[in-house]
DNA sequence: CTTGTTTCTGCGGTTTTTTGCGGGAATTTA
DNA sequence: TAAATTCCCGCAAAAAACCGCAGAAACAAG
């Protein structure tokens, strides 16, 4: 058989099932599996296929992948998770809603962390998986439309059974009196559920949203334990909030 | 044998066969390999056929297994997806699984469907999102990042409460005796407990994949109620499933 | 028919390509 | 952390390609 032929065949293998093994491609073609590394490399190199341990990928399989960066108060929300992300240790379980706040924590994440990430967010879960070390449960019930994350009793309940070491929420409007306040009925009802099911309750804002109040309340300020923004946490701006018991970054 | 002969019949051959090695012909024609290569070089210079190292090759055979299109078989995909979504009515509840063609499905889809889509694809929910009148319910657990789906006893028990109308499952390999088999466990047992759960079955794969085997079984033919590819249901090699009791599409 | 010229073909020797294999490094998995 | 895969590097053997070259064949013209 041909070099050329024998690539051939593995192109057609690789886009027919979107993923081949070496082993099973040197059994098929009966060649060694040094042959068909060397060939994987070639067509890896002329793009034709993406080369992985074991064996190639399909490249249009794993090209759905969008990088938003026109998003509002893009520099602050990259700081904030920053933060966020260095209060996360390895073999955690992590709780997250979703928004675009928790999007940059996804991609701020350390390569090396291994953790569980639990979330009903589309968006969140699609860049959760790009992440080597992190496993990705994602928690199953109607989709909403609007805020791209799943809602509903189920989710609710399968939330409830969970007791994670962090819970990550991107807010709307918190304010000393009222709380974390928000304006969507099914998302409340899943945030509510996300921080009764978790030890640790941090909350993920830019400074602008603080002070600042929605219709429906989420809970208290007294269910936070931690604050972050984008600005330093000896901002005059955060002293209300100290003094009631919540730690700010 | 003249020179201009024996090029014309080497130009046959390779037409013929999209191949030819310089040993063969050199034995075919009673020639040596030197003047055989003399010739393909020739040949290949006026553009006739493209030399490998060990013989040459028609054009064809790089139109045919070189696909000049960016995702593979797209176009075949997106017939097979318009076939597919005329099944589905108003009111239904539809399961699908993931996979390049199930997207296609999604974008097929008329917008003014009123339909209920339950799926733990995570690219194939971010398609249903973008649709007006579609419910969509997202199934949940641990997230395969392989096949971007959610695996696992969860997922499969929440299948089980179902009852869907149809099953829309983009297939891997089928084939008469072994039936429906694939390559990843997990999304094996996922296909299992979806065609359990569904009152019609849904087969789509473009034609290629017909007749040919994985190593994990999903299911028998049996199981199928109709089966979708690119080419019309006449086509002789549905025979033997028509034959079988399978619907083509 | 002969002769000089050009083209073609096979052959020996050298270079390049391809492929399998061994062993150690790197990566994955349990 | 240890075991098992998989990868990578270099080597060696086999196959194929390349390079001249010389003899054979073809051709043209006197």
């Amino acid at each position: 058989m041909l070099k050329k032929e024998r690539q051939a065949f593995i192109l057609h293998q690789v886009n027919l099932h979107n993923k081949v093994l070496s082993s099973t491609l040197s059994q098929e073609i009966n060649v060694s599996e040094d042959t068909i590394r060397r060939d994987l490399q070639e067509l890896a190199d002329e793009g034709k296929v993406i080369k992985v341990h074991g064996g190639a990928l399909s490249h249009s399989f794993n090209q759905i992948y969008y990088p938003s960066n026109n998003v509002y108060s893009h520099t602050h929300k990259k700081t904030i998770a920053q933060k966020a992300a260095s209060l996360i240790r390895d073999n955690m379980f992590v709780l997250t809603g979703g928004g675009t706040t928790i999007i940059e924590l996804a991609r701020a994440l350390s390569p090396a962390l291994r953790a569980t990430f639990i979330s009903g967010s589309i968006p969140a879960v699609l860049e959760y998986m790009h992440h080597p070390n992190i496993d990705v449960i994602l928690i199953g019930d109607k989709v909403s439309k609007n805020s791209k994350i799943t809602v509903g009793g189920e989710a609710i309940a399968r939330i409830r059974q969970l007791k994670a070491d962090l819970c990550f929420l991107g807010i709307n409007a918190i304010d000393l009196e009222h709380g974390i306040t928000d304006n969507d009925w099914d998302v409340v009802q899943i945030k509510k559920a996300m921080l009764e099911s978790s030890k640790q309750v941090i909350c993920l804002t830019i400074a602008e949203k603080i002070n600042s109040i929605q219709p429906i309340q989420v809970c208290g300020i007294d269910k936070i334990d931690i604050l972050i923004t984008e600005l330093p946490p000896d901002d005059p701006m955060f002293e209300p909030y100290i003094r009631a018991g919540i730690r700010v970054l």
